[in-house]
DNA sequence: GTCTATATAATGATAGAC
DNA sequence: GTCTATCATTATATAGAC
């Protein structure tokens, strides 16, 4: 909390932010430094490099991520963890940030998939509990399974938008959350099977009687 | 089918086709001249840009894809496609090259998300008209859905391995398989919800009824 | 068609004055 | 801490000989 916080190191930083967010992670220092209103060696100066820079953003936003009351996942899945980072204050950049790390990979993309994957999880058992959802063979691999496929659909439809031009993280929510509620929900309700002859050959073949247990030739 | 396609620009096409896959669209046109076996000028000459070098290997894989005959998606989803590309035959780097343009984005991927689409549709509405697939209140909607998101997730998981090393697709496609074979099926035979309440209240409000028709003060 | 040699532009990073 | 000036590298693309 020094008071050189609020100075050119964190005015680097917070360029540094958006311009990744926006350009991608390919933008150039002197285009950053000039955001900043700085010059470029000043950023090699304060972070040492550009891998520099990236990961005092990453660890910046996994900060502020970590230690931030998110709502329980409900049924719209982990896209409201970031829709609500994005919604209303100041945190908006960050949720940009966020969203082109997740789409671009690295080493924060990762951090914040495991993040989802255990309010999803936390989400889910709370509605087991409640009655609301059904129990699960697997709970981890189901939250998993769950949070990856909706993050990967969400990370498409971002790609997609940002090919077109430039990406307003609500309009972008707003738009895939429409395309996506209906399905999901049906989805979600009843399946797309009609009966469960899939499910029991492959719960058949991969919890073994007590028969084939202990029979390992 | 002139002769000259079994010479240097072909082969160009090949290495590019491989180290587009393998390295990423940074890699440079030197390692690729190289790979070759001719001068970076040659790549040039013949492609105009290493744009147009891309567009040459978008439009090969696009045709090949386009035109091969592929089984029914299945309850596997559109990665089977994939790895049917991949799997045995001599296709096996344009499936890399595939995967690899749908991970990074371009003009190829949107063709191939809409292909794929289109086979899952068929597929599920295959599957209506046998009595094994329940029907859509929107067919269209569930196919896209059901295509991005596994999509979406094979992408995620492809992205997360070729982070840690250079990727096998096989092992890519057996290892996701496995992770997501369980929940995916518990999901598609049963869904998550105990209730249709959220389902119901959806179209109830999605669906007007005859009272609300006409009604648009 | 294919090459060597080069032009041109941009990058990340450094040196050293202030 | 911050700057100017510059270095070294790499990139795509071009010019012109053969």
């Amino acid at each position: 909390m020094r008071s050189t916080d609020l100075s050119a190191r964190a005015r680097i930083r917070e360029a540094a932010l958006v311009r990744f967010a926006e350009d991608g992670f390919d933008v150039g220092l002197r285009a950053i430094a000039s955001d900043a209103g700085v010059s470029p060696a000043l950023i090699v100066h304060h972070f040492g490099s550009k891998d520099g820079l990236r990961a005092a953003c990453d660890e910046h936003v996994s900060e502020v991520v970590t230690h931030l009351k998110l709502d329980s996942v409900g049924p719209g899945g982990p896209e409201q963890m970031l829709a609500q980072l994005a919604g209303g204050d100041e945190h908006a950049h960050l949720a940009a940030y966020a969203v082109a790390s997740l789409a671009a990979g690295g080493p924060l993309a990762r951090r914040l998939v495991d993040l989802m994957t255990r309010a999803t999880l936390e989400s889910l058992e709370a509605g087991v509990a409640q009655g609301t959802i059904r129990p699960s063979r697997d709970p981890g691999a189901r939250a998993r399974y769950l949070t990856e496929a909706s993050l990967g659909h969400l990370l498409l439809a971002y790609r997609h938008a940002r090919e077109a031009g430039p990406v307003d993280l609500a309009t972008l929510f707003a738009q895939h959350a429409a395309n996506v509620v209906g399905p999901a929900l049906e989805l979600f309700t009843a399946g797309i099977f009609t009966d469960d002859g899939y499910l029991r050959a492959y719960e058949a073949a991969t919890t073994p009687t007590a028969h084939d247990q202990g029979d390992e030739s």
